[in-house]
DNA sequence: TCCATATTTCCACAATATTGGAATTATGGA
DNA sequence: TCCATAATTCCAATATTGTGGAAATATGGA
């Protein structure tokens, strides 16, 4: 990955209104959520979530398609899993015993 | 974790010289790095450096532990895996087909 | 004690990001 | 075509962050 997404992609991460709605949007799965519910989960005005929102969705973390008068948003798993990988590269120039942990301790708490 | 050290850690990488610093540590692994090569490596002036050593480590990504003059710092794994599950906390509801591949990708490319 | 090295703290200027009001675009139904 | 709903864009005020100069602190050696 381009250090470059990244970087839009920890930004994006890095605010308490964006967080909140990339975890929403994670909690929410595969079905996602349309704009209004999440302004309304949230307690935004629309015009705030959606700079939020286009934020978001610019990094390549949630993306939003369109169904009659709402847009549907959805997490990218693929996103993320590419920058965990992008912030563990390099990480053990082959000993693989200081990283691997890090990665199995994270798959084992979560599910 | 709470949400607030995620956010903190977030925005400690969220930024372009930061995300650089943290990287190097985490290449140079477990031995870490003093602050001097650290500044040297990345071309930044030694008082900025300190501002960006103290964002990371104030949010728990790296820690400096004094060695005669200088100081050396280290990457902290845990807190990185920490971070990872928080951002995939509560991801799947149960349907670990949707997030175990993601962690499984990440393990899978990293080492 | 004095000096050189290593790093940090203090501070203020410049740059960047966040927010929401008002207006705008898009869709579907009557 | 007209209206209501859903979401977005434009813009400017406000808040936050990043940066480096100058001075300060900490360590080790002569």
């Amino acid at each position: 990955m381009e250090s470059k997404i990244a970087l839009a992609q920890l930004s994006a991460l890095a605010q308490e209104n964006r967080l909140a709605l990339f975890r929403l949007l994670i909690r929410a799965g595969q079905d996602g959520l349309p704009a209004g519910e999440i302004a309304a989960a949230l307690g935004v005005p629309p015009n705030t979530l959606s700079a939020q929102l286009t934020l978001l969705s610019n990094a390549g973390l949630i993306e939003g398609t369109r169904q009659g008068r709402s847009i549907i948003y959805k997490a990218q798993f693929d996103a993320i899993s590419g920058l965990i990988v992008f912030l563990m590269e390099d990480c053990c120039q082959g000993r693989s015993e200081i990283c691997a942990p890090v990665l199995e301790a994270a798959q084992s708490r979560c599910c």
